[in-house]
DNA sequence: GAAATCTTGACTAATTTAGTTGGGAAAGTA
DNA sequence: TACTTTCCCAACTAAATTAGTCAAGATTTC
């Protein structure tokens, strides 16, 4: 298990994907402009992430990409395991007989931490994430009396928080 | 919060200084030759764990390093923060005013994230690792039918494979 | 058939990780 | 004092990863 930018950077795409639900397709364009991030960059990481269906794609004009589940069976965990590829920590890869007994002890050990984390991670899906900041957007919007959802695009206020 | 090699190598060696506790400081060299990890790369990381009070050193012969705190009041999430320095993961710096609020509301979203991962390892002492082994390993040896704990102490020469 | 969009692969640049080198400085020991 | 052992520190290099670019193609819609 690694936590790198590179997993946020695909997470923060699939929150996207995942606020637009029901529009339809959303374009890598789009979620490049809205997330800042390079559009190449954005194909790369969705090439993984539609080779564990995490995503579907349609080409052509109108085309882009959809949630591949609904927004509470993606869990930030297989987000992160679809661009980060790699997670064998250890040198010996399981076999138990680097050096010396103690070194892959301290092998298992942090890959029992990996999975922990990686269970936690498992447990917090799209929806998840999505509940959590609504309820702090509304709560926000009706604090400042504010209009409509298109104040987003405006508003940086430091109003706190 | 990051999660790299880099961390798996500190909170190893933060462990091995934990399991010799008790057998005066203990020379980098020694961690190297056990973990498996350079000894100028050590020295760089001690460097760090140092300057946030994590080890204590002792120069000169006999010297060598030994826990700051005790191993019950080390936590992983210290450990992996204290080699790992920057950790703001926001382009924005807090700014709440990239480019638009949404961008912002993700940013603040990967933030908490990482904070829970955070306050999860923090949670996770040095002692608390230490234990787990232990649990494992006399289980292990017991089934085996195998000797005592200063066992663990003679492994690391070249009597394993 | 033209435009929009995904799809792929090869390439480059920047950053981080990992390791090296070489020189100290402090402390113990003879 | 001389010598050894260890930490300490800073600059350097090498490898890996992350981030981004470029260019060609495949599908679909219009």
């Amino acid at each position: 298990m690694k936590l790198t930018t590179k997993g946020r950077y695909a997470v923060t795409a699939m929150l996207d994907l995942a606020i637009h639900y029901g529009e339809g397709p959303i374009t890598l364009a789009d979620i490049a402009q809205r997330q800042g991030i390079s559009l190449s960059y954005l194909e790369q990481l969705f090439s993984r992430l539609r080779k564990q269906a995490l995503v579907s794609s349609v080409r052509g004009p109108g085309g882009g990409y959809s949630l591949g589940k609904e927004a509470r069976e993606i869990f930030i965990g297989e987000v992160i395991a679809a661009v980060d590829e790699n997670m064998d920590t250890t040198k010996c890869h399981g076999a138990h007989n680097c050096q010396n007994n103690e070194r892959c002890l301290t092998h298992d050990l942090w890959s029992d931490l990996s999975d922990q984390i990686y269970t936690y991670l498992n447990n917090i899906s799209l929806q998840d994430l999505m509940d959590r900041k609504a309820v702090r957007e509304v709560a926000e919007r009706q604090e400042h009396g504010e209009v409509d959802a298109s104040v987003l695009d405006q508003v940086s206020s430091p109003a706190g928080v």
